[in-house]
RNA sequence: CGGGGUGUAGCUCAGCUUGGCUAGAGCGCUUGCUUCGGGAGCAAGAGGUCGCAGGUUCGAAUCCUGUCACCCCGACCA
């Protein structure tokens, strides 16, 4: 009843009120590990719906999965020079085993390029051998020196996909339609709008030609990549040797590509959509889309709306929609529809023996709502699967009015750091297309090249900070 | 690794300055009864080697030394 039962507010301590949110909804907990997090039933049964749709888009883009081991030899990272170089600094190794010492030691995997490059490269023989289109869903370990709930942690749960082209052309058009699949994703599952495009050289991948990103907009104005897709050229396949012989009968290295996106989603998803009340959901990836809360005075009402309950249950389920009867008896009803809208619960059903009598139900919205609807049971299933596309449409129009909103375009470097420290979020400006810039903006305003977008147009100004001509028109913020 | 903070019941914390009797509160938990349409009430109960290790003392949650852990803020990263 007192203050323990508010969570922080977002103007009031944005990171508080994030973690409020991720530990009150039950969606992680910290683990007995450093830097280590526990997925709890909620938070990771957000995961597997992500898992279910995006694997699926997978297999429709001709995919496949399988799973390689998770520790790798150490001198198999050491064979792409930039690869090495970017890793090396958070990898876990093993060095004992068995009780002994080992010969050589075993990375704790940070990504899979190398160890399935090996593999690729015996699979690999001829042209007719091409593309290898494979997934994998696995867990890797990056040594992190400051961690936060889903967004960054030690160990952390992604799915990487490693593709082998016979041309460059292809390997770039896997690149480019796998980009589309998180775009589309993120998009119509997480409802979060995403901006395509290319990182800068500093923020590429370790050993990429070329990595493209999407980059999401939170709500205090930082920016969050959710997905890469790299180009890898023929820096793994050179390294590891994945040769084939060609059409005309001549050896020839093949073109890689990888891509992946990880459980930091969860965290894009949180604070994209989520107010001072607590979680909120879009009911494409809500573990729970639907709260049934029966209420009831006594045994006989206690049967009777019970029984109600399920039967709504059962065609909502005839519906495609997975209900909850929240049928817990030491509870209030008051509390349990406070306890829901913690948990982000997109739709609630208020069912009690009045509403029984007259054949009827109350639905309440976690947002979108215009106050609470009375629905004639036997329209009920139908209602809330209409109700249900309107919120998710909903959360993914208010997210991009404010992303559309926090985008600004400049052409002085004043205005530039005037929108950084005052509303925040992207900043687009030109670019002279040099290190130096990207690295002079970065010390002073935190601000990074999220991306420079698809629709990057020949500058006609100048770069905001060098007044060189620009190269580029792109996208900078400060991000996670 | 630098700066700041915190370790006492499942959670949030009080007690420590000025050592002393059986270590407390609220919430949560268990049992029972009454409640139940927006965070229920009463009663009884369970639960703590006071982060850890030394030291001072007749006596330490409290004082001293050391140590560990975690959190927050800065330097790397999906």
């Amino acid at each position: 009843m007192a203050d323990d039962k508010k969570i922080t507010k977002r103007a009031d301590d944005y990171s508080a009120w994030y973690q409020d949110i991720v530990l009150r909804a039950e969606l992680a907990d910290y683990s007995p590990v450093r830097g280590c997090m526990v997925f709890r039933p909620r938070g990771y049964a957000i995961w597997e719906n992500i898992q279910r749709d995006m694997d699926r888009r997978f297999k429709e883009t001709g995919h496949v999965n399988a799973y390689f081991p998770l520790m790798i030899p150490e001198s198999f990272m050491k064979k792409e020079a930039q690869h090495v170089e970017g890793f090396a600094p958070e990898c876990a190794v093993v060095t004992h085993g068995g009780g002994e010492k080992l010969e050589e030691p075993l990375v704790i995997r940070p990504t899979s390029e190398t160890i399935i490059g090996s593999m690729y490269a015996k699979w690999v023989q001829s042209y007719r051998d091409l593309p290898i289109l494979i997934n994998q869903w696995a867990n890797v370990v990056r040594w992190e020196m400051r961690t936060r709930l889903f967004l960054r942690t030690t160990e952390f749960l992604w799915q990487e996909g490693h593709t082998v082209h016979e041309t460059h052309d292809e390997a770039w058009e896997e690149v480019v339609r796998m980009l589309g699949v998180y775009r589309s994703f993120a998009e119509e599952m997480l409802a979060v709008p995403v901006i395509a495009g290319r990182k800068s050289d500093s923020e590429r991948f370790a050993g990429a030609l070329t990595t493209l990103c999407i980059e999401g907009l939170m709500q205090d104005g930082k920016a969050l990549q959710c997905g890469t897709s790299h180009d890898l050229g023929q820096n793994f396949t050179k390294a590891f040797d994945i040769k084939y012989l060609g059409r005309d009968g001549k050896q020839a290295f093949a073109w890689s590509t990888s891509w992946g996106v990880s459980t930091r989603l969860i965290g894009a998803l949180i604070m994209a959509h989520s107010d001072d009340q607590g979680l909120v959901m879009p009911p494409n990836v809500a573990p729970e889309p639907v709260v049934i809360v029966p209420i009831w005075k006594n045994d006989d009402e206690k049967a009777l709306v019970l029984g109600k309950a399920h039967e709504l249950a059962q065609a909502l389920k005839a519906c495609g929609i997975k209900p909850h009867v929240d049928d817990r008896e030491n509870l209030k009803p008051g509390f349990k529809y406070n306890e829901w809208e913690l948990r982000g619960v997109p739709v609630r059903v208020e069912l009690g023996p009045r509403d029984v009598a007259s054949s009827q139900c109350v639905l309440a919205r976690r947002v979108s709502g215009t106050g609470k609807e009375t629905v004639p049971l036997a329209q009920a299933a139908t209602r809330i699967g209409e109700v249900l596309k309107e919120i998710q449409a909903f959360l993914f129009e208010r997210a991009l009015a404010y992303r559309k909103e926090h985008t600004t375009s400049v052409s002085t470097y004043d205005q530039f750091k005037q929108v950084l420290d005052g509303k925040g979020g992207f900043v687009r400006a030109n670019w002279d297309g040099t290190k130096e810039t990207e690295a002079r903006i970065k010390e002073e305003t935190k601000a990074t090249i999220r991306c420079i977008p698809d629709d990057d147009h020949a500058p006609t100004g100048n770069d905001v900070l060098s007044g060189a001509p620009g190269k580029h028109s792109v996208l900078y913020a400060r991000a996670y």
